[in-house]
DNA sequence: CTACCTGCAAAAAGTTTGCAGGACA
DNA sequence: TGTCCTGCAAACTTTTTGCAGGTAG
């Protein structure tokens, strides 16, 4: 099933409904962050957006703002915390699913598992509880990570 | 299987590890936080032990630096983040289990699920991760949250 | 004209760190 | 004596906010 509507035009539907325009600034910074699937934290979309040569750089504190709406809009959503950073990724045009998260590599492994969610619902009936959403980070060590020392940054490496 | 040593006395055998003391802020610290089962965040622990009108106060800065000692020697264990503000639990003498968080009432309700455990490491095989933890976080409304009491302040009524 | 917007600088809030004085083995 | 420790204040980081000027309809 295709993306009917693109982020953009669905970050100006949010908008609308609060009084609110898609201005260039806002554009810029849409188009930014689903420029491609990657990750990101607030700073760094920051620091790209003031790095822009042309005439398209956005201030860090409108790129804060404009993160905060695109959340409420539920064009991205955050999953985790690292270094003390917000992480946020799409959650337009991209299915749920959780994440293994390499403690030695900083890997971010994605999975969806139905049978979890099933789960979920299941124990969140037995508690009365509504659900409307988790955030499940496993870690661990990817395969990556337990690959016996090759070319890692190890200090280990035998010199 | 019974705790057999206090944490306490837990935190002393770490310390001693790193060729370290538990001072009686350090032990007052972890009293404090082992007296309940409660989960905690920094600031409010250390303005409990602040206001210890005995003799008994401990500065902030130390108490964020115990509790850092706690979490490295494994006593307790980040859960969420709550308010900018990172959330503690108890990790020693007290079985892994995962939580519902109601986004309206703040409650926390913990469930233990061996199904989700299983899931997880099976799932992780697939990718070939070792799993060494999770953290997960269930997101919506309890039942106490649900109750139609008086008109309960939503912005999705009468839309 | 009247919102809505933006960048800047300053402010918040949580957390960390440098330092001088103490304490303990 | 030589570490280890603590409290205090200052520093840091990330994120938010006040504000003055700008812009679109």
């Amino acid at each position: 099933m295709p993306v009917a509507v693109s982020p953009t035009e669905k970050f100006r539907e949010f908008l609308v409904t609060r009084n609110q325009r898609l201005t260039p600034e806002r554009r810029i910074t849409v188009e930014e962050v689903f420029a491609d699937h990657e990750h990101f934290d607030v700073e760094t979309l920051a620091e790209r957006l003031a790095a822009k040569s042309d005439g398209r750089r956005v201030s860090r504190s409108s790129v804060y703002r404009h993160v905060a709406a695109m959340e409420e809009a539920g064009l991205i959503r955050k999953i985790a915390r690292q270094d003390d950073r917000d992480l946020y990724e799409h959650a337009y045009g991209y299915p749920h699913h959780d994440h293994l998260i390499c403690r030695e590599t900083g890997e971010l492994i994605e999975f969806r598992s139905p049978e979890l969610d099933a789960i979920l619902e299941r124990v969140a009936a037995e508690h009365g509880f509504r659900v409307e959403g988790h955030r499940l980070e496993v870690y661990g060590l990817s395969r990556e990570a337990r690959k016996p020392r090759r070319r890692r940054h190890s200090k280990l490496d035998r010199v």
